[in-house]
DNA sequence: CGAAGCATGTAATAGGTTACATGATTAT
DNA sequence: ATAATCATGTAACCTATTACATGCTTCG
């Protein structure tokens, strides 16, 4: 059992799923490949932690909807007050800062405007998603609690928002810097 | 040549260093172990990207000062342009929050008060780090523009602490959630 | 007509972590 | 005393990506 397993379990905790549809969910957090999910799930069923039904679809291809067992359930629980792993982040952007003052103000610039496009387009798609969970909930008439298992969709969601947020004020800000004249000193 | 291994390059291109001090330095953007740094630097050296000299030290291990060749340069200033990847992070504490729902409220503002600590002791160290690049550039009297090779390490910790900032602030904002009462509704 | 989405799986390879190995000094 | 820092390297293992494999539908 290792971290990814745990994050399927956890998933599954909210609601059935099959591994293809885990494989999408899991992705904001933890980026994984359905190569990677489809053995861990067979794993997890052959030790008794998952339980699965095969369902045929017409026009589509058969699927097989997993769902937590109480044993399943029991593993998650005893896994969430351990101390998390600190966060890795491995972002080639980054790395380039590094030898910026060796590319030209045109690359420079492209560097940070494709950054700004990529979580522009993650805000709106955070943005839709948020409003489509606070739709559901005024529609089902629950509010939000810490207790109901959507809460962490939504601190997930407004985490993702508040990120992307920063990331794009971040390149503004050096957008800015660039144009202002401060980069015209070494050159 | 992997994205780590143009990462070291970028390092060296700013100054020449020991494998040792490239994994420290490297931390920030990209974890990785020495035992991942030092294969890399040898097939590089290997390859012509990268040459170094040994210089024996008293009272510590001799040691092997690494510096970028120009054939490392241009291997560099080529892959600059290129489409970055998308940023890679595994978190296993945002993993938790799908299933916080079924944690001891204890066991919730615990989770959070360790990522807030984490995170407010990043922040105080990345404070730290940009006041001495402040001072320093204060020192020499060059300002940061964009083509010095100190750029890159400023724009990269003041999106650290902006990081850091969204960070906890998230954590307070939940905190508050759970304390305000929101939590009592599934209770 | 080709690409993308749904849906599952395996095999090969690359990337990354932990452990093994050594050894002196300094801080707790 | 024990841990940490400096300093380098290898071996074993685990994790993750890419490629191979299949097949039908819908969208552009």
């Amino acid at each position: 059992m290792n971290t990814l397993s745990y994050g399927l379990l956890a998933l599954l905790a909210q609601e059935s799923c099959t591994g293809y549809e885990l494989m999408l969910k899991i992705q904001p957090v933890w980026q994984a490949k359905h190569s990677q999910i489809y053995p861990i799930l067979a794993k997890m069923e052959r030790s008794g932690l998952v339980q699965f039904v095969s369902v045929a679809q017409k026009e589509k291809p058969d699927k097989k909807v997993y769902s937590i067992t109480e044993k399943g359930t029991s593993a998650l629980q005893a896994w969430l007050p351990d101390l998390s792993a600190e966060p890795v982040k491995r972002d080639e952007m980054l790395l380039k800062m590094y030898c910026l003052w060796l590319a030209d103000a045109a690359t420079t610039e492209r560097l940070f405007r494709e950054r700004l496009k990529l979580y522009a387009k993650r805000m709106e798609k955070f943005r839709a998603s948020l409003a489509e969970l606070e739709g559901a909930e005024q529609g089902s008439g629950k509010p939000l609690g810490v207790r109901t298992p959507s809460f962490g969709k939504y601190v997930l969601l407004k985490r993702a928002i508040d990120h992307a947020r920063m990331e794009i004020d971040w390149c503004e800000w050096v957008l800015g810097m660039l144009k202002s004249g401060i980069d015209s000193s070494g050159a």
